[in-house]
DNA sequence: TGCCACACTGACTGACCAGTCAATCGATCC
DNA sequence: GGATCGATTGACTGGTCAGTCAGTGTGGCA
């Protein structure tokens, strides 16, 4: 059934991708979507039962991507600073390939706090939580500081990596690859090591 | 003229920050606000020209009060780590005083990259730029590393804190004032000095 | 006492738009 | 050829809501 039936669910997604990134989701009309489509506007509630669901499929689609590339990097050998790069690399490397549909996500359900934030909330804490595990195991194994909690090094983890994107999204330049490698080694280096120099042996400060 | 005119506008604002942060600005109608505010829907455009102005207002308010403390910061003689300490204790103290007004800020205006963003978005990078004003000035000065740009420095730290609210905000427990100040701490103690223990000595791991 | 200015009221309107549905198209099978 | 059924169309409806405006209090001032 991978036929023009589905191709055309698959064509009124793209189109929502495009139209919610350009327009929002509140300010753009269904009929905005169809025409971007190239499909009449009535077929939209052929493949979709409203404009929401449309949203939440785009959304669901992509995290549990991103929840599985978390589970990923978890379950991997690693080190602790080669899991938070390899999330961090994800995210970033979701942006390159769609920028529009990062832009949705983050912009439309991961910090809408009234809507579609509510109904996803469960899925979003999945994320945070898949982050606080591996700062967790790190601490247990001694590589990590205790003195921040794993809940909140998720919370600044993932901030971090959101707010760079958010910059990106917001910018009317494009984003250079370059900038987009070199983001992934600055969140992993901030995070991990901080933005003090370590001052090898005069003044040191205690935590 | 500070009597009961310039009255029902503060009432009115007030009502709105309440409905906005129960209902989302796109949600909620102007009635709201009125009955909100206890008041005849016609009053609201007596004061206001639009319902988006009342959000302009809102976010104006309170985001100059927050240049001023980050440009205080930056000139205080004090060592970066406690100038971004100040700044996240400020943030985290707006929330403390009224966590709906930093709802509506943040899940409205800051992170809504299409509508208000836009308006607000030189505002918005000002903030971003006297951190990084912070951070260059410490990399100056030898204190902070400099293989992270002061921009990306400033998107990691202003975005810690954001997503740090955005998680309170979600969360259906309110927050003690125990978990606000050690928050302040957190995010100091991972954006400068990082999550890694400092290995002394043995497995040292080079940039 | 009468007049003015302005705070205040809330019914109304005009526009907009999500979602419906009856009709058409076209592929496939008998 | 024609019966069946899902894909596709787009005009239409019902409800919602931002913003308007004509009118009503009310406090101050001459």
């Amino acid at each position: 059934m991978t036929t023009a039936a589905t191709d055309k669910r698959r064509v009124i997604l793209d189109a929502a991708v495009r139209v919610f990134a350009r327009q929002g989701f509140h300010t753009c009309r269904v009929s905005d979507i169809a025409d971007e489509a190239g499909v009449a506007y009535g077929l939209v509630y052929h493949y979709f039962s409203s404009k929401e669901q449309i949203l939440d499929t785009l959304f669901l689609e992509r995290w549990d991507v991103m929840l599985a590339a978390i589970a990923e990097a978890d379950e991997s050998p690693r080190a602790p600073q080669d899991k938070l790069g390899a999330i961090a690399g994800f995210i970033i490397d979701s942006y390159r390939h769609d920028p529009d549909l990062m832009k949705v996500i983050i912009v439309e359900v991961t910090r809408a706090a009234n809507t579609f934030g509510l109904t996803h909330l469960g899925k979003i804490r999945d994320a945070y939580a898949g982050i606080a595990a591996i700062v967790a195991g790190a601490q247990q194994e001694g590589r990590f500081r205790t003195d921040v909690t794993p809940e909140f090094a998720a919370q600044a983890f993932y901030g971090s990596v959101e707010q760079v994107l958010t910059g990106w999204i917001f910018d009317s330049t494009p984003v250079g690859e370059e900038e987009l490698e070199r983001a992934k080694t600055m969140i992993v280096q901030t995070i991990c090591c901080g933005l003090e120099l370590q001052s090898t042996g005069p003044g040191k400060k205690s935590a």
